[in-house]
DNA sequence: TTTGCCGGGTG
DNA sequence: CACCCGGCAAA
């Protein structure tokens, strides 16, 4: 019964087929041989094929938004020169000033962030002068700390290739240094961090503590004009002439530390060498400009690849413009692994942001499966250990993005002439099957 | 209206 | 799983 009433619903190919008789092995071998030849295996393939169509479809409208986002921040980053910045590679120390004048100018502006920017401000002139702090009791120490801080300064200041020779001899007994930029950043940030994942968890006081005297003004606004002038000025003009590049390089005997901002190095010694053990009391708040030189670092080819650099910009400003996080100082470090560390969620967003600024650049690669995009998306920051495969990753995030968002969509009618067009309605026995069967065509695909 | 094909039904 | 069709949506 049924057999009939399917074939005479069958249109012209179907009652010519089966008018006669129903038979069904003469109908079998009929279709059978042609389905085996052209369409059946294919049919099965179909569900794997049809997903990159309709990604292909969807990707021409969506990176808009992204792009929107990364604009938007630059937008709220931005008041001259940002994003020129932003788009000319920047360094990893001017990403971490970016972060901080982020948050500086979002108008978040919590004490330790103003206690920053003083610290960055006060670092410009830590060449010329010498803060020791009030604090000192001891007249004679504060005679002994600023003759020796003068002897360090002068020294550094006049003979640059002894800093760097010292530099290099840190390096053999630091094997982690030899990988500059990572390592810098990786630094950087772990300089950052150790205030407030420590278990002297009332760090927040302590660069307040080191602001000192200025730590009853308020954030004034001359210091932020110094700190906008600081952050945006001079770095660049820095990179402009021969990429020179400053770092500083803890001298404390057997670390060898690097950190590419200079309240980073004196947080480094203050919390790592001068208050260990928890003796709080007893930090010094200036001894850390002891420990410390200046490195002027040639701007070189890294092993890690430059394109990060710029993306690393916008990354600390992405998740929310507002409150600063836990770890307000994102990490300008574009080594996901080593941040992923102790702080997995900025890490995230920033690969997340990063995902979609690169987004737009390659091609995507529409071999990766929605099962790898899912994991990407959910466990990039430890997974991401390279950087191009992150790239191809995170082009897969927005693939799933749009995937999401588009998850009943049909697939996109193509271009390529179908076996209905090709051989007409006449001839349908010359089409595949799953144009037979009213399904995608695999004959001809895209 | 035509066309491509998704979703679902039937055996 | 093969086969088929109703119906939707784009062209």
């Amino acid at each position: 019964m049924m057999p009939n009433n399917r074939l005479g619903k069958r249109s012209p190919f179907g009652s010519l087929v089966g008018s006669s008789c129903p038979e069904p092995n003469k109908t079998s071998t009929t279709k059978a041989t042609r389905a085996g030849q052209q369409g059946i295996s294919r049919v099965r393939d179909h569900g794997d094929l049809k997903v990159p169509a309709g990604n292909n479809h969807k990707q021409k409208k969506i990176p808009e938004s992204p792009r929107i986002l990364f604009v938007s921040c630059q937008m709220k980053m931005s008041r001259r020169r940002r994003p020129r910045l932003i788009d000319s590679c920047l360094s990893q120390s001017q990403c971490c000033l970016l972060s901080q004048a982020y948050f500086q100018c979002g108008g978040a502006g919590d004490s330790q962030t103003d206690t920053v920017a003083q610290s960055t401000s006060c670092s410009r002139s830590i060449s010329s002068c010498i803060d020791v702090p009030r604090s000192r009791t001891a007249q004679q120490e504060v005679d002994m700390d600023e003759l020796m801080a003068a002897m360090v300064l002068s020294s550094l200041s006049c003979s640059p290739p002894p800093v760097l020779q010292v530099s290099a001899h840190k390096q053999t007994a630091a094997p982690s240094m030899d990988c500059g930029a990572v390592e810098l950043s990786d630094s950087s940030s772990s300089g950052y961090w150790s205030v407030n994942r420590g278990p002297r968890s009332p760090a927040p006081p302590s660069p307040t503590a080191e602001a000192n005297g200025r730590s009853a003004t308020p954030p004034g606004e001359g210091l932020d004009m110094d700190l906008d002038q600081v952050l945006f000025e001079e770095p660049a003009p820095r990179k402009r002439r021969n990429s020179l590049k400053v770092a500083y390089q803890c001298l404390w005997p057997s670390c060898g530390k690097v950190l590419t901002s200079l309240m980073g190095i004196k947080r480094h010694i203050r919390m790592v060498h001068l208050c260990q053990g928890g003796e709080h009391e007893r930090c010094s708040h200036s001894e850390e400009d002891f420990y410390y030189s200046e490195i002027n670092q040639w701007d070189e080819p890294r092993r890690q690849s430059p394109p990060s650099a710029p993306l690393c910009g916008p990354a600390p400003t992405s998740p929310t413009p507002s409150p600063p996080p836990p770890f307000p100082q994102s990490p300008p470090s574009p080594n996901c692994s080593a941040l992923s560390r102790s702080a997995p969620s900025p890490c995230s967003s920033l690969w997340q942001v990063q995902s979609e600024h690169s987004y737009q650049a390659p091609p995507p690669s529409h071999t990766v499966s929605p099962a790898a995009a899912t994991s990407c998306r959910l466990t990039a920051p430890p997974t991401s250990g390279q950087e191009p495969v992150s790239r191809v990753r995170s082009v897969s995030v927005g693939e799933q993005w749009l995937q999401h968002q588009s998850a009943p969509c049909r697939r996109i009618r193509s271009e390529a002439k179908k076996c209905r067009k090709v051989y007409g309605i006449e001839h349908r026995e010359l089409w595949c099957t799953p144009c037979r069967w009213k399904k995608a065509c695999q004959r001809f695909l895209d």
